[in-house]
DNA sequence: CTGTATCCTATATGATACTG
DNA sequence: CAGTATCATATAGGATACAG
């Protein structure tokens, strides 16, 4: 019965490493970016409405225009998240009805930036992708190519 | 009862809103690195088990035991994905039993030395987001602080 | 205008058992 | 060893209705 084998031994690693990744700063900033709407917010008041000016505040009906497929929910959730973290700021002016407008930090801003490497890598890189994409499904017969 | 109103019109426009995310290089990439396990097999292949050295290959059951925590479904499920994205390659060696080999590839080495970026953005600006959170928090009254 | 509250679905991830 | 197949669950995301 000294049963503290295989399956013990794997739960404990596995929580280890699960608190590993809890805490690790590259993690917790993939987690914080993936959600679907961040980076397309961050983009939105960090180049302007057209993606080509510079950072202006926006308010929320302005951004749920701009983001056309977003709900009042994921907005508003994703807008408090970067909020809380430090990366837009939120001001209430007491008109009435209430005007909000939402502004990039300097911190959003430089996560923003850094985004661009992103955007970049991912432009050059697309049709190369694409094209290897093709090539596997061809190889593993996985469309109409019968 | 000429009713192409307010409901129609934001519904096609999401509709063209989605289509154009299926096909930004950018929202494409993010989501590709999104998964849990995709970094963590890249940062893996691509900086050897100690995340320290060069690019290495690396058998299956290998991966399976560095991250400690996936299950063999993701594992399986996340290589796949990376091979059919040209970022790593499988090598099946007809041992008994067989022998599967995977090895990070230039365009995969290239995301991953893009995303170190990230990792650097991250570890700079750790102290000052978690500083944002406890701040918002604490302002917000979330937690235990009344 | 700027949200909140509720309900609902899709998808990602995981646990477990089995196989060449 | 290196998976596949199946079932289960958690969470993200969304639709809708209502409110200050």
């Amino acid at each position: 019965m000294a049963t503290t084998t295989a399956a013990e031994i794997r739960a404990r690693r596995k929580a280890e490493y699960n608190a590993f990744l809890a805490v690790c700063p590259s993690h917790k900033m993939l987690e914080r970016i993936s959600g679907k709407w961040v980076m397309l917010l961050l983009s939105a008041l960090g180049s302007g409405p057209d993606c080509t000016g510079g950072p202006r505040p926006m308010r929320y009906s302005e951004l749920s225009r701009l983001l056309a497929g977003v709900s009042q929910k994921m907005l508003t959730q994703t807008l408090r998240a970067l909020e809380r973290d430090g990366l837009v700021t939120r001001t209430v002016t007491p008109t009435v009805p209430v005007t909000v407008s939402y502004e990039i930090t300097e911190l959003g801003l430089s996560l923003h930036q850094m985004m661009r490497g992103l955007k970049v890598w991912a432009e050059a890189h697309t049709d190369e992708v694409a094209a290897n994409q093709a090539a596997y499904d061809t190889a593993t017969g996985c469309p109409l190519s019968g």
